[in-house]
DNA sequence: CACTATTTTTAGACTAATCTAAAAATATTT
DNA sequence: AAATATTTTTAGATTAGTCTAAAAATAGTG
């Protein structure tokens, strides 16, 4: 049982890998990881050499790559790290959904378990980012909650509001101009035949979205 | 006016110039910064060579460096979010004296504008770090209080407890035992002719503390 | 199933940051 | 001020992480 130091570039393949192997089941491409770390295949194909020596992923040449037990619960600690960073910014320092993710990119490389328990306990133990996913414990256990498209909801559905797909700053604002926050209840109370256009009721209000806006928006449903 | 991304070591060779010139007002040697940094000379000299083109140091060829005043600003930046994160640590995360360090040196080097403000809000703009040092403002401005090695105050003198010389986790362990916090008043009421032991009022109790540990305690003088 | 297209890897180069060993400059000492 | 010691720089090597261009392997298509 080893602590390995891995430098960022590490690090940060490992979370691509990762979040590239959540939705399929099968060995992640070079290519794949690649576009997502915005670099060059032939210098992932170096990285997944190197990731392989040191037992984070199991690679054979040509068939993709997957994380190893312990690959996968160093890339959820850096997840860990980078989401509670971003309760804490939205939290504690003002800032909001759009400006979290770079900052929470360079805080999550910081390495001291110390700061990161300390950081957990601060925040009061959340289970969710400011984005609605789940925050994993120092274990490295992950909760999924089932998240739908509110776009794919029925009449007389209702949900909690737990996150966003397309982040952007102009969607995230779309959002705040109309209140619509985190935690907020969702319930849809009619659909409009010619443009799909969505009334929902929402806490105490009722308002009307376009299908493209609930396109964006994840939901629990209760 | 433009912002030049550093590195973390180019950071780190301008902080150390910084602190090596506070106290002599000539030239900073190659030899004084590699053992700062546990580097080498010939690391030094080509760090300044590219300090020097981007106008950050004036450095002429075996003649030390010193900082531009670009260069000056730069590192009191770091400085400043390096004094606040230490703040944070002490204040909402438990940390003790002895274990801000590390962690602030990885903090330091955290580039976001907003995440340093909205801390420094955030802590309420505190004026000095754990260690009784001062936090330079946004604009780069340090406000320097004459600190005194406790040792070096007569019998009658009166000051208060702004920090450690020694910053060992040893030493803030002794002073945790006795209370000795920052902020502390302390008055000089005697000294022991034979071993120079101090007699100390602090606070409300008195105390006597040997001539080695009134050698690492910082006061100002009220 | 053979041919083409795509993906992945290899080979070789580049940059940043470090090092060691040797040369050059500066400082110290007698 | 000459000899010696110390410091600093140069020269050349190394490692990590990246790249481009070309070769090799796999996948897709008629």
């Amino acid at each position: 049982m080893f602590v390995v130091m891995l430098s960022y570039a590490e690090e940060n393949h490992l979370k691509a890998i990762f979040h590239l192997s959540i939705d399929e089941n099968k060995d992640v491409a070079t290519n794949a990881i690649a576009k997502c770390l915005k670099t060059k295949a032939p210098s992932v194909t170096d990285m997944l050499k190197k990731l392989s020596d040191k037992q984070l992923v199991t690679y054979k040449k040509y068939q993709g790559a997957l994380l190893t037990e312990e690959g996968r619960k160093t890339a959820l600690n850096i997840i860990r790290k980078h989401r509670l960073w971003e309760v804490f910014l939205v939290e504690k320092l003002n800032f909001n959904w759009s400006e979290v993710h770079e900052v929470a990119e360079q805080l999550e490389h910081i390495k001291s378990k110390k700061l990161t328990n300390e950081l957990d306990k601060f925040l009061g133990y959340p289970t969710k980012d400011p984005h609605g996913d789940p925050i994993p414990n120092t274990a490295g256990f992950i909760k999924y909650t089932k998240k739908l498209l509110l776009s794919n909801l029925q009449i007389g559905d209702k949900g909690t509001f737990v996150g966003v797909k397309d982040s952007s700053s102009a969607f995230l604002k779309f959002l705040d101009k109309r209140k619509i926050a985190l935690g907020s209840s969702i319930e849809i109370l009619h659909i409009e035949d010619f443009d799909e256009s969505l009334n929902i009721g929402m806490d105490q209000n009722n308002l009307t979205i376009s299908m493209k806006s609930a396109n964006n928006i994840y939901i629990t449903k209760i």
